[in-house]
DNA sequence: TCCTTTTTCGACCTTCGGTCGATTTTATGA
DNA sequence: TCATAAAATCGACCGAAGGTCGAAAAAGGA
């Protein structure tokens, strides 16, 4: 390994770190070659902007999030239970990685929303395989999949996000998701006792 | 009405318009100020920051839209049509979206987000009185209301507003309202041929 | 007219992302 | 080993943008 390519994964390591915790906008450049301990144009040899900067740091959380929720999709577990895993892996709710605190502060729109889009891009065909197979074995049936999951990711997102939602919300979030899918009333129930446990 | 108020309103027209137009991160205090023709600090004499002024202008939006919306929901059209139209008035910037729409929402993110939640604080409790009227009619059966609505604001936003959408996007769209609204099976069809005339 | 309130002005400040030519460090090959 | 090229680093400087402030002008009474 390079000495660039270390200082590079070194900056966005710093700024990963601080664009979660503190956020994008309230990040300054000035911020992380601080702590890095290198100059003004240090920064710029490596990154074009400070933009094309948080790309490649949503790059690598993307990353993180998509492999497990493709370790969920290709593992032995029910398919409903596979679709409610995929979903979990990208809210990653680890200790440090509390992305949710920081990220869905009104500040972090910016980032908050190419997150979205990039996840909408890995994690759909991912949850979309999984239709598939739930059709294949029939307990799902429908047709136009790839619109279907991304209503699924849209609504969950805007959904589970926010971090506050009502038994009521996951009550029509169940009764949806099995009507769109075309399985049978109480397929996805469990998702309220897994809810509510944590 | 007070030279003061006079002024604070000019300000706010100039300000929607390039808003609207050239998109908000995209307008500088000093283009408004110089389009209004006065000095720095008149403008922060009306307004506390340029994001409060956002929040105004926003309001000044939705109001009309809500107007508009109140209006529909208030006629004699049969419910599923006013169920599209509350939903098509929902449009922002009015009639200009050619250029506009799709630019717009590429890096107006935080305009657009803002206009969102207000939408559907303003526009959901009048779209769940239709859907209450549909279910007092009989072509309507759901429980959980305000939550059904919300995600069909949620789903329909994040389709629609982005210009461009395919036919299996609106066809999943009417499965999915109305088997989440409880309507019979070919209800909101007629959306289709809408959208097909423009 | 004198005093108060409202409105206006614009020079100046700070922050921030970004540029650029110079300089140092590291690799290469004769 | 030394000259040369390539990689990496530096930091002063820039321009745009949002925002501040004290003073002055305009408007409104009494």
């Amino acid at each position: 390994m390079k000495k660039g390519e270390r200082r590079k994964l070194e900056l966005l390591q710093i700024a990963y770190r601080k664009f979660v915790t503190a956020g994008y906008e309230n990040t300054s450049v000035e911020d992380i070659i601080e702590e890095a301990g290198i100059a003004k144009g240090t920064y710029y040899y490596y990154f074009e902007s400070k933009e094309q900067m948080l790309e490649e740091v949503i790059g690598m959380m993307i990353e993180q999030e998509a492999e497990a929720a493709r370790q969920i999709a290709g593992s032995l577990i029910p398919i409903p239970q596979k679709i409610v895993g995929v979903f979990a892996s990208m809210r990653p709710s680890g200790e440090e990685n509390s992305i949710q605190g920081a990220l869905h502060k009104a500040e972090n729109i910016l980032m908050h929303n190419k997150i979205r889009k990039r996840l909408m891009d890995t994690i759909g065909p991912i949850l979309s395989g999984v239709v598939e197979e739930g059709i294949a074995e029939g307990i799902f049936s429908c047709d136009n999949i790839p619109q279907r999951v991304r209503m699924l990711l849209t609504i969950g997102g805007d959904l589970f996000d926010e971090g506050q939602f009502t038994e009521a919300d996951v009550a029509v979030f169940i009764d949806m998701t099995e009507k769109l899918l075309g399985a049978k009333p109480g397929t996805m129930a469990f998702i309220r006792d897994l809810i509510g446990q944590g």
